[in-house]
DNA sequence: CGCCGAATGTTACCACCGTCAACACTCCAC
DNA sequence: GTGGAGTGTTGACGGTGGTAACATTCGGCG
């Protein structure tokens, strides 16, 4: 029993969070989430079966970094929403947050898009809610924009509409990872990910809008 | 010694092709590659130490588990452009092609791409031959395209043409991955992927197209 | 205050894994 | 035939995920 402060006491406080830090600072310097429990463990400074008091399994433990990741997309979408003006600057910014997102932490974002989706059931419903509600945050926008005429597709029509999400998701989220895996890269070296990514939207964006309003 | 023709013969005759096969079909099986290498033995009917008289390591394996994959990609999309016709419908046909492996081969696409690619750097030089041919198919497809005026690309401008490659290859990941993950199929529920994936497509394509073209 | 149960952390242990080294069998070239 | 090269086996080592039994601390209740 020692109460000056720089001995570690027993209980740890927080060592759930601390847990959680650990795997994400591995994930984000090796890239990789193949990584052992007992080392998470050792870099919270805590014995190897303490994290069992905290999560259930290794693969727990990897979700919950996951949902983490959720979340901040999830929060960069909205807030990127917040600042846009228009149908056409709405769909850019959340473009343009999401691939920000994913480029500003690749691991983390091929962990939530590569391993905790191995099919969608069996997920955390926590990082199941965070995707529906990206998705209809999207939805939202394309449906705002064709609602105002600024994109050719028509409001009423479900089928419709829901190729235009599926469209702007698939290729924001194909850039994204294309981008992280360098493989872009090698096809043009942009100064700034920023102006490619602005210059693939152009051509998502060209096919939605309407005719008038083209080039 | 034994010269009964049912005795298993003390060398396997093709351990390696065996080994990946047992891989192979353990990653289909589970859609994880996380497996054992002492079950990628078991399977094979061989001692677990076998499979390093044929591989270094255990992610020598799946990296040429992923090359396999590449190939065959690589075979579909060739395949396609041949029985294709215009600029257009060689762009759907390469499109509808790799879209089919993925969804066909979802743990094989996903491990070429999800975990074969920390990074494009560290590949082996194989994998990374494969990806950019295929690449340059596609550049070449859009390309004749631009030539032909099918496109509204100037074919002189790298850049555009470049953009345009990462718009289509990032679209067709993209949707794949959606896809695989089951995260388009909670959108829309198509009878069949390909009439989506058709009207994806076309979101793209409209914004390719001439002005005249269009519509 | 003192005590007790719940929460949290530790140690000891298990089966299994990746990898290596030493050994066994088989085939082919001479 | 014989001797190496190639291929498969056995056995061992340290490390890992996971469990159980034990230790420590905290919070509430007398």
């Amino acid at each position: 029993m020692n109460t000056v402060a720089s001995a570690a006491p027993y209980h740890h406080g927080d060592l759930r969070r601390a847990l959680l830090d650990s795997a994400t600072a591995i994930l984000a310097e090796t890239g990789r989430w193949d990584f052992s429990l007992r080392e998470v463990a050792r870099r919270a400074g805590v014995s190897h079966a303490a994290s069992y008091r905290h999560f259930t399994d290794k693969e727990a433990l990897i979700a919950a970094v996951a949902l983490t990741g959720c979340e901040t997309l999830h929060t960069c979408m909205t807030a990127a929403i917040d600042g846009a003006k228009g149908a056409v600057g709405t769909l850019r910014a959340i473009g343009q947050a999401y691939i920000g997102f994913g480029v500003a932490n690749p691991a983390l974002y091929r962990l939530m898009f590569g391993q905790a989706l191995p099919s969608i059931e069996g997920l955390p419903p926590a990082v199941l809610a965070v995707l529906t509600e990206a998705r209809a945050v999207l939805r939202g926008v394309i449906l705002a924009g064709a609602r105002a005429g600024a994109f050719a597709i028509d409001p009423e029509d479900e089928q419709e509409v829901s190729v235009a999400v599926v469209t702007a998701w698939s290729l924001v989220h194909g850039f994204t990872l294309l981008t992280i895996d360098r493989v872009v890269d090698r096809e043009v070296r942009p100064q700034v990910i920023d102006a490619l990514a602005a210059r693939v939207a152009d051509r998502l964006i060209i096919g939605l809008l309407p005719i008038q309003g083209r080039r």
